[in-house]
DNA sequence: TATCTTGTTCAATATGTACTGAATATTTTG
DNA sequence: CAAAATATTCAGTACATATTGAACAAGATA
């Protein structure tokens, strides 16, 4: 029947988030939370409700929603009158996916800056490859960040 | 001795970069590899001089430079008189590296726009959630692009 | 063609970590 | 406080994939 059908697409419609947040490096698991908590009815999910509606186990739900409460992905939500907790998607999650990157492009930056240290002490070895590495993590460190600011100015509510 | 210690600097150097491309997704010999590229002398470097430097497997080499090559981090080179192939630091490698995820937010934003279709189907369900992550994703894949072209305009060479 | 060098592919192992069930802790209810 | 419900921690398993050695292929040399 056509709910059955519905129903499908949003199991697919969950794992497609999962795997596309797989190729970011997060667990499946993590995916398909995410993935879940982006259509269900309601929007906020106890517990119990993952651990069922996703068929995986409390330790796995326990341990995931650390990690994307941690990342900013995630929020705790009490409920009135319920006794579990409860998640939601973080009202910033897709823009924090990118403010987290922030720290690797700001790691990778400073390691380019390390490495041109480095080289000063053998003066013949080529260094253009770490100055333009640093110049674009630079322009990156710089102009991300800016970036992720007109959006949120834009998308204020 | 002095040039010991830098041996060490530059051991580590290459270790850091491979542990901050480990964190997104990429194997550890493929940030060896990278790492080595950017500070070695001279900047390509056979096929067996990446097996010898690095201490790792001929299959290893083989397999990471390829999938190097193939994400546009890498590239090969034909020395006059040697017959090895040698590799070196694509230009833009860094660059790179961020236009790969472009692939990943039109993913996303894709995800987004079917997720909204299919709650057309039950009228009742919170939709907010996926307008804003379908909103931030369009926005994304604006921007970015123009940004990385804009970092190119600046730094053509 | 025979031989040596260089690089890829294949099958098996090693390694890390996602995931689980059970035990434990914590909180709520009566 | 006892009992029930809820969540975390722990120790072990399962699973994926990175890595390897060895066999194989391809190319150069002579």
């Amino acid at each position: 029947m056509a709910s059955d059908d519905l129903y499908e697409k949003k199991k697919q419609f969950v794992e497609e988030i999962s795997l596309l947040m797989e190729e970011s490096g997060k667990p499946r698991i993590a995916g398909q939370i995410m993935g879940w908590l982006m259509i269900c009815d309601p929007p906020q999910q106890s517990f119990s409700d993952l651990v069922e509606h996703l068929d995986v186990s409390k330790a796995s739900i326990s341990n995931m929603t650390r990690m994307l409460l941690q990342s900013g992905l995630i929020e705790k939500v009490r409920i009135p009158g319920e006794r579990q907790i409860h998640f939601q998607i973080q009202e910033e999650a897709w823009v924090n996916v990118l403010e987290n990157q922030l720290e690797n492009i700001n790691a990778l930056r400073k390691i380019s800056a390390t490495g041109l240290d480095l080289l000063e002490e053998d003066p013949d070895t080529d260094k253009t490859r770490l100055r333009k590495m640093n110049k674009f993590y630079q322009f990156a460190e710089k102009n991300l960040p800016k970036l992720i600011h007109q959006y949120k100015k834009e998308h204020f509510d």
